[in-house]
RNA sequence: GGUCGAUUAGCUCAGUUGGUCUAGAGCGCUGCCUUGACAUGGCAGAGGUCGUUGGUUCGAAUCCAAUAUCGACCA
């Protein structure tokens, strides 16, 4: 045999994309047939590939293949995101390092550098996802910056404007002083730090030494104090409500409130109140009526109204005013402790609490319909328990209005135009400068104002304001719904549970508020409003210690190389192996004890690797055969190719169920150990012919059950099922794989399924019994089962018998009535079956191992015998239940019959 | 602090609306086997009172409550 004894991934993966592309196999164009569509998460233009996409792409390419093998037009839109914060970030890194500064250049020189970075680097993990087998259509590749994508956004936000669902606001925001823009709560991360708790006192005003002391971790915003606050129940204040205090340093008075939102317990009970720099005291500040003094610049700095420390960083500042506080005897005390830091996630800068103007979607309305369309399952979860988070997220009570524009200059610019400044200053949202104009002119009755006279904003919108729109903007939907009326609603959608709020639900709420519109009533009646159908969330990979992969961390293994040991079949079995819905994995990857670093290793995908190399391997065998065309079929050879196509028949029911449970990962477990259990180590094992030579028919059998099960693999390791699928017979053009048939399941033959079980329980036996006796493997002896009605029946079917004695290397096996002499006992089924081995039986550890078993079914028959004495249970179970138990009652009574007996015969 | 989730074999995990559960898989471990597809292999074996305590039920790994531990998210 000239091929190798070992499957070789690598060739054979780059081959068959090859192939695979050259026929054009990913396009989807719309046409008759039933559309399966997924538009994927697009992946961060400053990404590359890692374990999460690794899992994630894996599930849509599943999903995606099983759809074009079930003869849909499957259709999986590939993408990017320009992440803007991300992106701008690594664009003015690489300026900087090439000595241009961000300050210096014009926005439009800026955007030119931009896309330059993204045209290089912007693909590669697209390409990256190509060698884990991705079958996009890689023709509809989409970027969320692109024209159409860019004016879908801008469309969107004009017409929310419109609906009065926009609107700009002095609001508390995550404020990042470094990168000197707005943040999302989501890019925030909080951490516990360790702090300190300073304890000063403010004196009540008209008095010259009454004091109250507050505690704060932010000393340096006391020159921007509005009041001070106690709960109105706490005893110890009672006295002074009504009153006021002095701020020190800047001698201001500001009043006492009382607001039940202080906590009488934490430090002193009283609380200053700085509304311009915390975002609970913002909150209090607007419920009583309080000025706001913001005394930070921009960039951390302080500002005028902080009348001291002027221009001085925020924390060179908070050393100097304690400094000044302990001079003037306000500084009580310094308590250490610990506490929630929010750190920008892109500049770890300490993020600042700070008011500016922004835009905001309200979205009281939005999250409502939101959370109503997963409640009514109109869009389904899987698993359905991740509706628990979701609801958590989507409830009324934690709504907040998001927050939509950021201080930069990658993203869509906001289409609004100001006129004026200050108080009087007037915007006109529309799609063009021009039609802004237009307005301008018009409302403010002066029609000879220039393009000179308004000035857009400079800011651009968040990143998600452009991917809530994705499974609509991708068909160009905006624009021509032509595609969009094929294609929508999409069908699955496959993201790990960390983006639910920021992506699926307001993608949920694009595509209700906007689907409509576009598509038309009867449309949407008909077809609904929903962007997709399921959403399959995946679990977070994490590393051995728990902690979620990330390039941060360096904990994640390097993606390529993994795809470059494993091979991508491997690699997508691994991934699957221990990935059920929504659960985290724990990537086995390990880490070196010595340097902390991850190892390029994988337990699981070296799984894959090898189940891989078991395909081939088999194949190889096949291959290795002739048809002896005169030959009759043997009788063993029959009922092994009956019970095997009876077991396809069940793989393929069990399959198309777990699939649509979307129990993906069970589902390729049931093919693993159907593939290498039942067809390599017992049906290939039965036909195996010691010349070489198979019937035609057992030969077609078998080619037709391995042609399906590479068909049913396909999905899940596209490359060997290709591979293996070409050798088995031969093709003709167009035959592939790839777009063949998704096999129906047959007939079963449920007794030859019992039947077959009771013959390798038997094999089985014998094989132990040589084991644990050291007999030679291929040693012939004989065997003899005790007759019974059970036994009767089994051996006289056709085959069984002959399989037996192939695989078990028995001479003899016969019914018998009485013990054979020097044999060894097992059961098979109900019914004793002796061995004879031609040598003394140790008779005591026999006894002592069957008494161990004789106990062991006597508990259950005891559990099964009180059951069934119990009326109730009789009476309410269902038939087929308390039929089982009564089944259970009389194998176990039969077992310890046969083993009493045994015992007996032993004296 | 609030909310949610988890706890099943040495490890990583399955276990669907309570009843084929007499609780499975892979890895690891032990023993035997270099037999003409595969040592990236074959055959067999050991290993679990399903975190704990109560409750509901004819029946609980599964439902409920409490508790412990761990984790995540939010504040």
């Amino acid at each position: 045999m000239s091929k190798p004894t070992t499957y070789q991934s690598s060739a054979v993966e780059s081959k068959w994309y090859q192939y695979w592309m050259d026929h054009d196999y990913f396009r989807s164009e719309p046409d008759e047939r039933e559309p399966y569509t997924v538009v994927i998460p697009p992946p961060n233009v400053t990404g590359v590939l890692h374990m999460g996409h690794m899992l994630n792409n894996t599930i849509q390419d599943i999903l995606i293949r099983k759809a074009r093998l079930e003869g849909k037009n499957a259709c999986w839109v590939p993408g990017t995101d320009h992440a803007s914060i991300a992106t701008e970030a690594k664009v003015v890194k690489k300026l900087r390092a090439e000595g241009i500064k961000k300050s210096d250049l014009t926005r439009e020189e800026f955007m030119k550098y931009a896309f330059e970075w993204k045209d290089k680097y912007g693909g590669i993990i697209l390409e990256q996802l190509k060698k884990l087998g991705a079958s996009c259509d890689w023709s509809r590749t989409r970027f969320t910056m692109e024209e159409s994508l860019y004016d879908a956004v801008i469309e969107v936000f004009v017409k929310l404007y419109n609906e009065g669902k926009l609107y700009r606001g002095l609001r508390m925001t995550n404020w990042d002083p470094e990168a000197q823009t707005v943040l999302s709560n989501e890019e925030v991360i909080h951490t516990d730090e360790n702090s300190n708790l300073y304890h000063v006192r403010y004196r009540v005003a008209g008095t010259t030494d009454e004091y109250i002391t507050i505690a704060t971790s932010r000393p340096e915003t006391i020159m921007g104090d509005s009041a001070l606050a106690v709960h109105p129940d706490d005893e110890r204040y009672t006295k002074y409500h009504g009153k006021k205090v002095i701020v020190p340093m800047v001698d201001r008075e500001i009043p006492i409130i009382t607001d039940d939102y202080v906590t009488m317990e934490f430090g002193s009970g009283a609380l200053k109140v700085t509304p311009a720099h915390d975002m609970n005291d913002n909150m209090l500040g607007d419920k009583h009526n309080l000025e706001v003094i913001d005394v930070l610049n921009a960039d951390g700095t302080l500002s005028e109204a902080a009348q001291l420390f002027v221009g001085m960083d925020r924390f060179e500042a908070r050393t100097e005013v304690i400094k000044l506080l302990k001079s003037t005897g306000d500084l009580i005390e310094i308590e250490q402790y610990r506490t929630s830091v929010g750190r920008s996630e892109r500049t770890n800068a300490v993020v600042e609490p700070r008011l500016t103007l922004q835009w905001f979607v309200r979205m009281e309305e939005l999250s409502a319909t939101a959370l109503e369309a997963v409640r009514s399952g109109e869009v389904k979860f899987h698993p359905e328990n991740m509706f628990n988070m979701y609801q958590s997220w989507l409830k009324p009570e934690n709504v907040r209005d998001w927050c939509i524009s950021r201080q930069l200059w990658w993203g869509q610019r906001i289409p609004a135009w100001y006129y004026g400044e200050g108080e009087d200053q007037k915007v006109f949202v529309a799609e063009s400068a021009e039609e802004a104009l237009t307005k301008a002119q018009q409302e403010l009755g002066k029609p000879d104002l220039g393009l000179n006279d308004l000035h857009q904003d400079e800011d651009v919108l968040d990143t998600w304001a452009s991917s809530w729109l994705w499974p609509i903007s991708v068909f160009d939907g905006f624009r021509d719904q032509k595609e969009l009326e094929y294609y929508y609603p999409t069908n699955d959608l496959v993201t790990g549970w960390d983006i639910m709020y920021l992506w699926v639900a307001r993608m949920v709420m694009a595509g209700y508020n906007f689907s409509e519109d576009l598509l038309g009533k009867d449309f949407v009646a008909k077809n609904g409003k929903m962007p997709f159908r399921n959403v399959y969330f995946t679990g977070m990979v994490r590393d051995e210690k728990r902690r979620k992969m990330s390039k941060s961390l360096g904990n994640s293994p390097d993606a390529l190389e993994l795809l470059e040991i494993y091979g991508a079949d491997g690699v997508r079995f691994g991934m699957l192996s221990s990935a059920a819905a929504g659960n985290d994995i724990i990537f086995d990857a390990p880490i070196d004890p010595k340097t902390g670093e991850v190892k390029n290793e994988s337990k699981l995908c070296d799984q894959g690797r090898k189940f891989c190399n078991k395909i081939y391997n088999a194949n190889r065998l096949i291959q290795g055969w002739e048809v002896a065309d005169d030959r009759s079929v043997p009788e063993n050879e029959a009922l092994a190719a009956d019970w095997l196509e009876s077991r396809l028949s069940q793989v393929i029911k069990e399959t198309d169920r777990l699939m649509g449970e979307y129990r993906i990962s069970e589902a390729l477990m049931g093919l693993y150990k159907f593939i290498w259990g039942d067809f390599c180590s017992w049906y290939l094992e039965v036909v195996k012919p010691s010349d070489g030579k198979l019937s035609r028919s057992t030969y077609d059998r078998t080619i037709s059950a391995f042609e399906q099960m590479m068909t049913l693999l396909h999905p899940f390791m596209p490359f060997i099922t290709e591979e293996v699928w070409h050798e088995l017979r031969d093709r003709n053009e167009g035959e592939d794989c790839i777009v063949s048939s998704w096999p129906t399941a047959g007939a079963e033959d449920k007794a030859l399924l019992i039947d077959f079980e009771r013959l390798q329980q038997l094999i089985s036996s014998v094989r132990e019994t040589r084991n644990s006796r050291g007999i030679k493997a291929r040693e012939p002896l004989a065997a003899y089962i005790q007759r019974s009605e059970q036994s009767e029946a089994t051996l006289s079917r056709t085959g069984w018998a002959d399989v037996v004695k192939k695989i078990a290397y028995l001479d003899t096996l016969e019914l018998t009535d009485k013990e054979p002499a020097q044999s060894v006992r097992f059961l098979t089924g109900n019914d004793t079956t002796y061995l004879v081995t031609n040598e003394t039986i140790d008779v005591e550890a026999e006894r002592e191992k069957i008494t161990s078993e004789l106990n062991r079914l006597r508990g259950q028959l005891k559990g099964v015998e009180k059951k069934l004495a119990n009326e109730r249970f009789v009476a309410n179970a269902p038939d087929n239940v308390v039929a089982h138990e009564r089944k259970k009652l009389e194998d176990f009574t039969a077992k310890i019959e046969s083993l009493e007996g045994q015992l007996g015969a032993m004296g």
